[in-house]
DNA sequence: TCCGTATTGTGAGATTGCCA
DNA sequence: TGGCAATCTCACAATACGGA
């Protein structure tokens, strides 16, 4: 499927729902004009199908007989079987992770300009499940096509890589086309998130052990935290607390759990600090 | 045409939360 | 608890635009 109109039947869902972000990334020209645009209507996008069920297993005899039955992307997007471009892949970290292929014809249609799905995360492998039981080649997603929020259409070429069960590659190809869609379109793949604040680490701070363990065990520490801070307002902030699940406080606690352990409260790593050395960082690779 | 400023597009580090 | 994905945010390059 490609076109829009299919969204709905699709192997995703896509939940329309408002107030999702407060605004977008960054300013733009539109944002600023646009009074309403902290209401703005966003589309939730939920895959149906989660991570591990779309992985396909070529050793599995079963999948084996499905990829045998499934046809692949042709040239239309990219010939997998010519020769790489000569140079490498450009406005990549990692370049020698991807190919550095010619894009076919369809990757210049706007006349005949079908829209992509939303962004579903590629799994490792060529192929990936589909919920009608098929499985379906995940070079088709390279391609991002998509009519963004000023009715532009607009046409992104993301680069294959060498090897399709290279996680870190196939994870900077998923938060790349994710960025595109969000930067340009109302589709978003989770709710906001929220960060925690002073006055919520000092709470926890004061009810975890020398151990840095909740005092009194887990579901009575996240029942006593959401009670304490659910849907309350705080002190310069905008909006009320969000529900934290225990997921949440956990991997919080893990993440500073060295200061807590200290009796401290964690300050975010966004400082002056971490900025300079991206900078640093940014200035010698140019250099 | 040049120059300064504003806007837009993009990459990537930091942060948060879900899932196995 | 580790791995991963999505979002937030900053930085910078490219482009657009207006005035001299």
């Amino acid at each position: 499927m490609d076109s829009e109109d299919d969204l709905t039947d699709s192997d995703v869902d896509v939940v329309p729902t408002r107030g999702v972000a407060k605004r977008a990334t960054r300013p733009t020209k539109k944002a600023k004009t646009v009074a309403g645009v902290y209401e703005e209507q966003l589309f939730l996008v939920n895959p149906v199908m989660k991570r591990m069920k779309r992985i396909v297993d070529p050793s599995n005899p079963r999948d084996a007989g499905l990829i045998r039955q499934a046809t692949k992307a042709g040239p239309e997007y990219y010939d997998s079987e010519a020769d790489d471009l000569p140079g490498e892949v450009q406005s990549v970290k990692h370049p020698e992770w991807y190919r550095n292929v010619k894009w076919g014809p369809i990757a210049s249609d706007y006349t005949h300009f079908q829209q992509s799905e939303p962004h579903v995360q590629f799994v490792p492998g060529r192929w990936e499940h589909q919920p009608d039981g098929t499985v379906r080649d995940q070079k088709h997603k390279l391609l991002v096509k998509f009519v963004d929020n000023n009715g532009k259409q607009k046409i992104f070429t993301n680069p294959p890589p060498k090897d399709w069960n290279h996680q870190e590659a196939l994870t900077a190809l998923n938060k790349r086309i994710a960025q595109q869609w969000r930067r340009s379109t109302n589709y978003r793949f989770r709710p906001v998130v929220c960060a925690y604040v002073r006055e919520e680490r000092v709470w926890i701070s004061k009810n975890l052990n020398d151990e840095g363990k909740p005092t009194d065990g887990w579901k009575s520490f996240v029942d006593a935290f959401n009670a304490a801070f659910h849907n309350k307002m705080l002190s310069g902030q905008d909006d009320p607390r969000p529900l934290r699940s225990q997921s949440s406080l956990t991997k919080e606690i893990e993440r500073f759990s060295a200061v807590y352990k200290a009796g401290r409260i964690p300050v975010p790593a966004r400082n002056q600090e971490n900025r300079a050395a991206g900078k640093a960082k940014r200035q010698a690779k140019k250099a």
